[in-house]
DNA sequence: GATTAAATCTAGTAGGCACTAGAAAAGTCA
DNA sequence: TGACTTTTCTAGTGCCTACTAGATTTAATC
């Protein structure tokens, strides 16, 4: 019993390995095996399919991420500026995605690349976890701290987008961190690269 | 000739298609030769592998972009705003990859599922294309337009990718236009969601 | 219309994939 | 130790992949 889930959980580790740095069709049953010293035929007495196994290492990854952002969230004093709210869950997506394990990465990684099954499987959680945020931003923008000219929808799809995409050119050897990379993105989406008060300058090229 | 040259940008085109739609792995010679009616061995008189056919989609897809964005900064007049170049430039790498042909759209979607050798073909391409980009925001930092307590590379990587993921959930169909996503990506990056001259305001939760 | 070249097809190869069946080994407990 | 269960391995299947060789058809040219 006891081997049996030491055995397993190596196995997802091994899967979420994978999958955050290689991809969905580069994760063969085969390699999965071979990391962790096994036959790939061995893999079956733990997962009835491929898609399974892949499917828990994804509901974990998406679990973490929720439960990263949403402790965030919980850590916030009681009066809080809502930018602030969503400065914090930037953050700590951006962590968890980026600086966090294999999992939440192996999320964000084959996104676009799962067969339908999986893709089906998991609309709803990502679905679940896009409300979190359309609450932040509605939050800010009934509060008047956040401006209401612009569609909410997709401006929560291009801060997600921004923080999903980061994993392609994140990395974690140089001396930008993951909580760094969540700062830029609060800053650049809330407060903007422009400069304060000043009026528009122009310049000949 | 005239054959072979006509066939030649059908399997293009079908490839492109593909590869924008459903992906690199989901791609199969065979595929392409069914949706121009042909038997899968026809396409290496025209292609000498698939990796080949693939390279050249990708390549054309990246002067499509890289054209459309060179085409919009140069109609802007000699003196604009920094601000204005990258408004101008977000656009227009908005219209090309999600508006657009299939052939910009294919070079964002297959990006990270790509074979290595085929990554590596592409790195150059991808660089100048950064190139850009670099110089609009150094033009807009040096000029005072921009804040410089950011670090450029970041900010750089963050529009772009905004801009990538956007090719995950954008579609055509609805009542957002291409141009649409590139102005929300352009305000959030520069002028940002924050209410303009408020100080912070704290609400209870 | 015959000759020649271009383009496509038929019929295969080898290799990798997810997955299966049943034997063998390892672990558990009396 | 011996009986039993759990876990892993060996050896295979069928399917799909990119790709090849050579025959066959289509198109262009004289």
């Amino acid at each position: 019993m006891k081997k049996s889930d030491r055995t397993r959980q190596d196995i997802l580790d091994a899967t979420a390995s994978s999958l955050a740095n290689a991809g969905y069709t580069a994760t063969t049953v085969k390699s999965i095996a071979e990391t962790i010293g096994m036959q790939d035929a061995s893999i079956y007495y733990h997962f009835s399919s491929k898609d399974e196994l892949v499917g828990e290492v994804l509901d974990i990854g998406t679990a973490r991420a929720v439960t990263a952002v949403d402790q965030a969230l919980a850590e916030l004093p009681d009066e809080h500026d809502p930018r602030e709210a969503l400065r914090v869950a930037i953050i700590a997506h951006a962590e968890a995605v980026l600086g966090g394990g294999d999992y939440p990465r192996a999320n964000v990684r084959t996104f676009g690349q799962l067969p339908p099954d999986l893709t089906h499987r998991h609309r709803q959680g990502h679905r679940n976890y896009g409300q979190i945020w359309t609450q932040l931003i509605d939050y800010g923008v009934e509060s008047g701290a956040l401006r209401g000219d612009l569609n909410r929808s997709v401006a929560r799809l291009i801060i997600i987008g921004a923080l999903c995409w980061a994993i392609e050119w994140f990395d974690a050897g140089e001396e930008v961190s993951a909580a760094d990379v969540g700062e830029h993105v609060f800053q650049m989406a809330v407060n903007g690269l422009s400069v304060g008060e000043q009026e528009s300058r122009t310049v000949s090229v």
